[in-house]
DNA sequence: AAGAATGAAAC
DNA sequence: GTTTCATTCTT
């Protein structure tokens, strides 16, 4: 595999990582390098560099934060500047997964003429495919605005120009949507200020950027919670609203997920993150001081969690707390008993999970001492119940938002980013949170927090889900929250050794793991069945492989790496885990009590599914086992994902600059991770059929109009005969395109008599439908052509009695006919033994169902995702043939024009 | 920094 | 309808 593919890229992402660079965003971290990356020794080196960098970042980005390694809570200010991006459209997906490809055939080529080609391909991608690519995107984009509930595409233009004075209100107003995002997620918060999320006031929560990931996962979970249980209230929260509706978006799951409870995998496991959190309290984001403990850089979930439930507490000093998850109270808890040591210790704060909610009050009393240390500032989550907290937060909010919320009207990214407002977050102190208190208080806490554990949390459980590879999340989990920083360079090397495998390793956490999970990834891709057999022999062997597809596709490199990886990492979790945890005593040092302690607060965040880590994990050994099935496609969306993906991006750091590439932080690993599997899963089509299309179209277009920018796709060989059937739709699609494009020129007229033997050609393979193509055309606007003239387009469809096209396209059919011809028979054969037939979408659709390998674009990703969900549950296989309701439903239209044709 | 493409959202 | 911005990366 990787001979052929590595040989293709190698050299063009030479030349890229050598460019890589460029990227500002990149400094702090290797993602940058993630293209490039794919070699291991790059990566390494990346890695090391990486490392070091990274606290030069911290130090650059914020300079007081300190803690670099710490979790940079702080980082709001950044992340004030740095809003979430948008989620890639289809398009953008499609480009970034086969971009390479394009790179690699056409090194020369500059990007905006691979731009150009991939629009072509875009073109005449089939629907089903694109359809493919829409649903992610719509996924992802679902679970992206669940995330961020209030978030907008377009920073609010400012065009009313809300003016400062809106800021401040709205600086109030906003509570802050949640943050998770996959990377940066903090801007939106800012955003919302901007615009002034309304609905989201309830929430009020504490800022993300301040939380860690576990914050993330707080509120993810606590908006699932309210959603579902303040719904009637909450009218408020779109965000949760939507959330019920989509009932299964993959993000909402999460929600779900991090709010069910889960068991934490191993013991070993707690052991470890517990020492984490101890460390991670005891050195305290800004306090090095503590001797004891040896200072991670990370702070451990539990640390943020505590920070978040301090957070909350000011904010939300409404009662809904008592009704959330049993994390968060333990959070309080935590604090509140922090807080009574303080005081005076008045009470005990053992007080019992029951009563918690009574705690609470007397812990938001208490806690405002403590809010002084949290990072109180932007929290400007305005509690939007608590009247007075309006006031309070708004002054120091104040200022970030008013840069926030402004969204200004800066025409250009960049631009905001620089003015990230960061000078508003002076925010010294935020860092601040590391309690005096250290250990002692630690130790209190931590009692009441195992008596919370047992009392309360035990009861509340109740459902704590199956561990079902809980050891093997387990173990990652550890690595990944508390050790977010870790060191890369094993991860690296395992994930050379394994290639795919690596995403979900055991101890790749990290940012490190990533980016060179998505390189692999991405490299891989190509070589994913498609890519693969075109470029490589085996062909062959694939195709029947193949035949499971559309799914398979995805799950191709995963399946074996998933498993593989689930073996393999899982013993070895498992055996590191035991190792952390040995070693980490010494970590800790004396105080056992504490890590029992923590193992209980370990358990309960499991359980609650506070420790995205854990979770991921256990979700991915989930998947691994799913893996071969359709769902882990289009399940999607792990919950996990995005709350890991949420607790990594919560690093503000990352988030901010991690706009490169992947950005997606290291952290926030899994949900990219997650987010690349079903970005991998995605079909990549083999750039040779594309380029025959290409070439095709091209040499029509020459011919016709000497307009073609890309015409000499080498067509290596035909020999990618396989998606030459593809590869006729492609042309036709690739025709409309075309005559998008240069369409003014004027091709229009010419008939297509063509289309018709063309489709007999394609008819003589099973799959392919002819007529059905056009019909594809027709059905799936190429897009949006917005830009282009997209009438002239349409006008020059001539639609034959079949409704084929232009005749442009005809020409190209008959070109790639005469190609096809050859090829055909392959391609057909393996794109139906795929179950994919491309050709027909229909018939692809119809069959989909029965062959389980072939998910019809057709069915809602969402659809599928919840089933695969669902199914994956209890089995993990083939749910997905089994369409639901809603497929079925969606289905309906499809089949009904079937019937009819 | 501009630009190529498409698409989604916001205006 | 138009504008913005998402991604990538050369020029």
């Amino acid at each position: 595999m990787k001979g052929g593919g590595g040989g293709k890229e190698p050299p063009v992402e030479g030349e890229i990582s050598g460019k890589r660079p460029k990227r500002k965003c990149l400094q702090w971290h290797p993602l940058l390098a993630k293209k490039a990356p794919d070699f291991s020794e790059e990566e390494e080196e990346e890695d090391e560099e990486e490392l070091e960098k990274e606290p030069v970042l911290c130090t650059e980005s914020v300079a007081q934060e300190g803690v670099c390694g710490g979790i940079e809570d702080d980082n709001e200010e950044y992340s004030s500047e740095q809003r979430a991006r948008r989620p890639m459209n289809a398009f953008l997906l499609f480009c970034k997964r086969h971009r390479s490809l394009v790179r690699q055939e056409h090194p020369r080529l500059d990007n905006r003429g691979a731009t150009k080609i991939l629009a072509d391909w875009w073109a005449v991608l089939d629907p089903k495919e694109k359809q493919k690519y829409t649903d992610m995107a719509k996924e992802y984009k679902d679970a992206f605005m669940k995330a961020n509930p209030g978030y907008k595409w377009c920073p609010a233009t400012n065009k009313p120009v809300k003016s400062p004075s809106h800021s401040v209100s709205n600086s109030r107003k906003k509570v802050w949507s949640l943050p998770s995002n996959p990377n940066k997620d903090p801007s939106v918060a800012k955003k919302q200020a901007k615009t002034d999320s309304t609905p989201q006031l309830n929430f009020a929560m504490a800022d993300p950027n301040k939380m860690g990931g576990l914050s993330m996962l707080l509120l993810a979970g606590e908006h699932a919670l309210t959603a579902r249980e303040i719904s009637s209230s909450s009218s408020q929260t779109g965000c949760t609203d939507v959330a019920k509706h989509t009932g299964k978006s993959a993000l909402f799951q999460l929600a779900e997920i991090s709010s069910s409870p889960v068991q934490p995998a191993g013991g070993s496991k707690n052991a470890e993150d517990t020492s984490s959190l101890t460390h991670v309290e005891a050195s305290g984001p800004s306090q090095p001081s503590s001797p004891d403990l040896p200072k991670s850089c990370v702070k451990s979930p539990l640390f943020q969690l505590a920070e978040i439930s301090s957070s909350r507490s000011q904010s939300a000093s409404e009662g809904r707390q008592c009704g959330q998850s049993a994390l968060f109270q333990l959070a309080e808890m935590c604090l509140a008993s922090e807080a009574e040591k303080i005081e005076a210790r008045s009470s005990q704060p053992s007080g019992g999970s029951s009563s918690l909610c009574a705690q609470h009050s007397s812990i938001s009393t208490a806690i405002p001492d403590h809010e002084e240390q949290r990072d109180a500032p932007e929290l400007p989550l305005t509690t939007s119940s608590s009247s007075t907290s309006g006031s309070t937060s708004s002054s120091p909010t104040d200022a970030i938002p008013s840069d926030i919320s402004p969204c200004k009207t800066q025409k250009k990214k960049k631009k905001k980013k620089e003015n990230k407002e960061s000078d508003e977050n002076p925010p010294s102190p935020k860092k601040a949170k590391k309690r005096q208190s250290s250990e002692s208080d630690l130790d209190s806490v931590m009692f009441t927090i195992e008596a919370v554990a047992k009392g309360t949390w035990g009861s509340e459980e109740t459902p704590k889900k199956k561990a079902r590879p809980s050891e093997c999340e387990s173990s990652p989990s550890t690595d990944q929250s508390p050790s977010v920083k870790k060191k890369k360079s094993k991860p690296k090397k395992q994930l050379k050794l394994k290639d795919d495998a690596t995403e979900e390793e055991e101890e790749g956490d990290e940012e490190a793991n990533k980016p060179q999970d998505v390189e692999m990834k991405t490299e891989e891709a190509p070589l994913t069945p498609k890519a693969e057999c075109e470029n490589e022999p085996d062909l062959e062997v694939e195709p029947p492989i193949g035949v499971e597809d559309m799914e398979p596709h995805c799950s191709p490199l995963q399946p074996t790496e998933l498993e593989e990886k689930d073996t393999d990492t899982k013993p070895p979790q498992t055996t590191q885990e035991d190792k952390d945890l040995e070693v980490k005593p010494e970590n800790c040092g004396s105080r056992k009590s504490e890590r029992s302690c923590k193992g209980a607060l370990y358990k309960t965040l499991v359980s609650e599914g506070m420790l995205t880590s854990l979770r991921a994990n256990v979700d991915r050994g989930k998947r691994g086992s799913m893996r071969g099935s359709v769902s882990d496609h289009e399940g999607g969306w792990n919950d996990e994902s995005w709350g890991f993906s949420q607790a990594a991006t919560s690093n503000p750091k990352k988030l901010k600059k991690s706009k490169s590439k992947e950005e997606t932080a290291p952290g926030l690993g899994k949900l990219e991770e997650e987010f690349e599997k079903k970005f991998n899963s995605l079909p990549q089509y083999s750039p040779l059929t594309f380029d025959k299309k290409s070439v095709a179209v091209t040499k029509k277009k020459k011919s016709s109009t000497s307009s073609l920018p890309e015409p000499p796709k080498p067509c290596k060989g035909s020999s990618s005969s396989q998606k030459k059937t593809l590869f006729h739709k492609i042309v036709n699609k690739y025709k409309h395109r075309k005559e998008k494009s240069s369409a003014a020129d004027k091709d229009i007229a010419t008939p297509d008599p063509m289309v018709t033997e063309s489709s007999p050609v394609k008819s003589g393979s099973p799959c392919v439908s002819p007529s059905l193509e056009p019909q594809k055309v027709l059905d799936t606007p190429v897009g949006s052509q917005k830009r282009k003239a997209r009438k002239s387009k349409i006008t020059h469809l001539v639609r034959t009695a079949d409704g084929r096209v232009s005749p442009a396209e005809a020409e190209d059919k008959s070109k790639d006919q005469t190609k096809n011809q050859d090829e055909k028979p392959f391609t057909q054969e393996t794109l139906c033994n795929s179950g994919v037939c491309y050709n027909d979408p229909r018939s692809a659709e119809v069959d989909a169902p029965d062959t389980s390998g072939g998910l019809p674009a057709f069915f809602s990703l969402a659809a599928l995702a919840e089933v695969a969900a669902m199914e994956n549950v209890h089995r993990a296989q083939r749910a997905v043939s089994i369409p639901t309701e809603g497929q079925v439903k969606d289905m309906a239209p499809v089949l009904i024009s079937c019937a009819d044709q």
